[in-house]
DNA sequence: GCCTCACATTCGCTTAAGCAAATATATTCG
DNA sequence: CGAATATATTTGCTTAAGCGAATGTGAGGC
């Protein structure tokens, strides 16, 4: 399996948490699996730049994705090593306390319980509550 | 004063513990003030490497140093950011869980409490015990 | 089969991180 | 002042991250 250090798994852990956007990305995912398009349309940037972001999220570990048809759907996954999970844990709860975070989870629940309103291209998929993170 | 949007503030916390030999240096300083002498000891590391990792940490708000004569002194401060303290408080916590970081913090004991038994130059100061970080 | 939509990936570039080796600075001692 | 010790910084290099722009891919609809 040509496992590394303990020390440098956490290490990567930190990494992939070490980028606004990512952040982010995770803190919209908190207790929710979450469309790419309602990534690109809260936060507001290229569509390319989330899906690259939301890649470097997925091969560390951090989060898993679901396809339905032509949508993507995203969610955090506990990480197999149980410090990083607990780590991550941390950084969602962390992340409550941010106006910008507050905010664009505001955005999301708007997307998600007041659909046609205004957001979204008609039928995309709404955002779906999941059971909060194994280790809380 | 220049300041940044918080997450980005949070993502510098996070890349600044992206590093084994940073969370390492952490470890060791968890709870008490070290001399670069037993980082690089300790860490079987070069100085040049340690001083500049211990200068990112420094930089980042993490760590503040003290001289002592010859010897420069580290230890962990709150960083300004509550979130980014609490962050902080919760990598330590899990850092006491890996082998590796309990067997530098054996012999950080060692060096500190059979002093001229083995290890450090002649003369070279103890590592002395702190109180604990504000917000654990 | 072709077109479109929703994503993903690649390319070319710029910037930052990490390293070893060398050099500089500060302090103490003689 | 000069030498020695402890630490810091610079230099030159290599590698990885992040970005926008362009291109590729998989699923549905016609």
């Amino acid at each position: 399996m040509r496992c590394c250090s303990k020390p440098d798994s956490l290490a990567r852990i930190f990494a992939a948490l070490a980028d606004s956007t990512r952040l982010r990305l995770l803190n919209l995912m908190a207790g929710r699996e979450v469309c790419v398009c309602h990534f690109v349309e809260i936060l507001g940037q290229s569509q390319p730049k989330i899906s690259r972001h939301l890649a470097y999220l997925r091969q560390a570990g951090i989060v898993a994705a679901r396809r339905e048809g032509k949508w993507m759907h995203y969610s955090i996954c506990a990480p197999a090593d149980a410090a990083a999970g607990s780590i991550l844990s941390a950084a969602l709860a962390v992340l409550g306390d941010d106006r910008q975070m507050r905010a664009d989870r505001r955005k999301l629940d708007r997307t998600c319980c007041a659909p046609q309103e205004l957001i979204s291209p008609p039928g995309a998929p709404r955002p779906v509550l999941l059971a909060p993170l194994p280790e809380s």
